[in-house]
DNA sequence: CACTAATCGAGACGGTACGTCCGGTCTTGCC
DNA sequence: GGCAAGACCGGACGTACCGTCTCGATTAGTG
């Protein structure tokens, strides 16, 4: 009844919007430049995004593809997939970012959601490894699958945004060994 | 040789700043609103913080008090005191404004010294419990202080700030247990 | 297309900017006060005066009547006229005003235009009247009118601005005596 | 008794300020920028003249010299003499300044003071023309010396400030035949 | 030779206007 | 209803100037 929404707007707003925000970061997103730039009205954009913070987090969402669950069959070396995974799933949207969109998220709940809804998933990664292996190995290993989890991301997180310092791959198997106890 | 700075004004300011900071978050500190309150000239503040998170860093700064690093020879109840300690620091500070701090370091290296020395200390204080502890046993437990005080930290700081659930000290000793191998 | 400018705001802002002027001078007349007082925002200001002066122009402009060329019949009478008229333009727009605005359009050639149109006016007036003059009586009275014109009112505006002196009736009739040269 | 003030520091001023002022205009004259330039506290400078008006007014006392009366036994030779000297003397000081000096005479009745014995000079030199003649032919010419002056140098100064139109040696000959009436 | 009083450099300070920038809403007229 | 265009509100931002002030360090001349 009514006239259907511009479905190439919406690519191309995403598409400039990630591009700005990946090379100049959160603050030089402004509507009313990406509008123009786009050669659309600043009304489009809202009638699309009722914010800054959800077109952002769309863009980041777009960018992030599935998180998958590795298995090569061997726990550490699955585990450290999942952490390099992260890394360069925070590469992707930029160091900058990652940590606007949490501090973003810190005052607006309908947005944490979203933004958990991100990174969550290498956790989840994480954890359905370790259940897994448990689930296969009757023995149990007796690892608590959530606290691994919870060490892996968050040593993944803590170095890539706190504190600053890289992350490379053999960093990310020593970080598994140790939450996993293999070096033991 | 010059007419020197009043101390004053900036013991004022900081007071001012920490109260509207903590009470009503990052957005209300307002340098206009904050220089009429504490009765001072808008250009008295610009003098002394350049930036609106140069102030707020002082601010954080000046109400984090010095890391401890305990000692109860037991070294799971230490790692547990620290990763607590952590907590009630980010809680006193707010977790949007340890948010926003972290975000606004990733895009000035100059305030990305002085956030990361502001976090820095308890991942050192649970490097410090875990070197101790291997020093005094001599059979050596085979620990990697680095890599545990990461997965310890980072484990604090994701599930405060990222995952957004809470951190007891329920789940504190566990995470500790499971990250020194004491479950095993 | 797009949506109109409010034509209500132009009115209010031009009053209220009017009344700030000639009561309190140029010194006095602050967008932001200007804004608040007609209950608009700063920016609707800006966007049709990109500068106090252009502001001011408009305010001085819309305040100016046209400037007759007066016709009794006698020469000195109507060039009298016009000095007293073009004193009681400036009267009506403020000494210092008018002062200014020829200091301001020193350094601004779109605004020289501007200012240059307000006062001409009454050298016009008086050129017309001289040349009337001149073509009625076939006798040529030979007077350049545009030397008289540039006396008359060169004379008007150096007391009034540089000298300070007034100029009342008597001294602009005895003026256009001389300049005419009916005195001798 | 006391500490002499340095008189290289006044002179030093007054050339840089002089600089600025002719090359820049008003506004651009900032006691701040003065002072670090000619490597002088800004308390020296305020010590000297205390308002930014003060200055500018002695900048350009200082580079007007006499006005002289000139005396060629013709009296419209020496009004135009007197005519083209006002006008170099407006030329050396910069149209834009000479129009922003005026302007602020007209809020600071001080300065009006200063500022009309920059111009009046000019003025006086023509009275003294014209009553000098007077005196010497017997015969009165009948000319209102008074008058003549501020026809001659209102002429003078319309065109130069206000209209904008130049002024040579060609046109002040014409105004002065038509305001001493040699012309008929 | 000490004392006194003004000068000087340096720069903090109060106060205030400026013009810009952005986020988000609203209006108008066309499709 | 979508859309382009752009006006509008509200409010923070950081900068710029003016003129005053407060330090501590120099200078003279005076007693």
């Amino acid at each position: 009844m009514a006239r259907p929404r511009n479905a190439e707007s919406d690519a191309a707003l995403l598409a400039a919007a990630a591009e700005t925000l990946l090379d100049h970061g959160y603050d030089a997103l402004v509507f009313d430049d990406l509008a123009r730039r786009v050669g659309v009205a600043k009304t489009t954009v809202y009638r699309r995004w009722p914010t800054k913070n959800h077109l952002v987090i769309d863009v980041v969402a777009s960018g992030q593809g599935e998180v998958p669950v590795p298995d090569t069959g061997d726990v550490d070396d699955d585990l450290t997939s999942v952490a390099l995974g992260m890394t360069r799933a925070i590469a992707a949207v930029t160091r900058r970012l990652a940590a606007e969109l949490v501090a973003a998220a810190a005052s607006d709940p309908d947005l944490a959601v979203r933004v958990a809804g991100l990174w969550s998933p290498h956790r989840a990664a994480a954890v359905a490894v370790v259940e897994r292996a448990a689930a296969r190995r009757r023995p149990t290993v007796d690892l608590d699958a959530e606290l691994v989890a919870d060490q892996l991301v968050g040593a993944v997180w803590w170095r890539l945004l706190v504190d600053g310092d890289g992350l490379d791959e053999d960093y990310a198997r020593r970080l598994v060994r140790s939450a996993t106890g293999s070096a033991r």
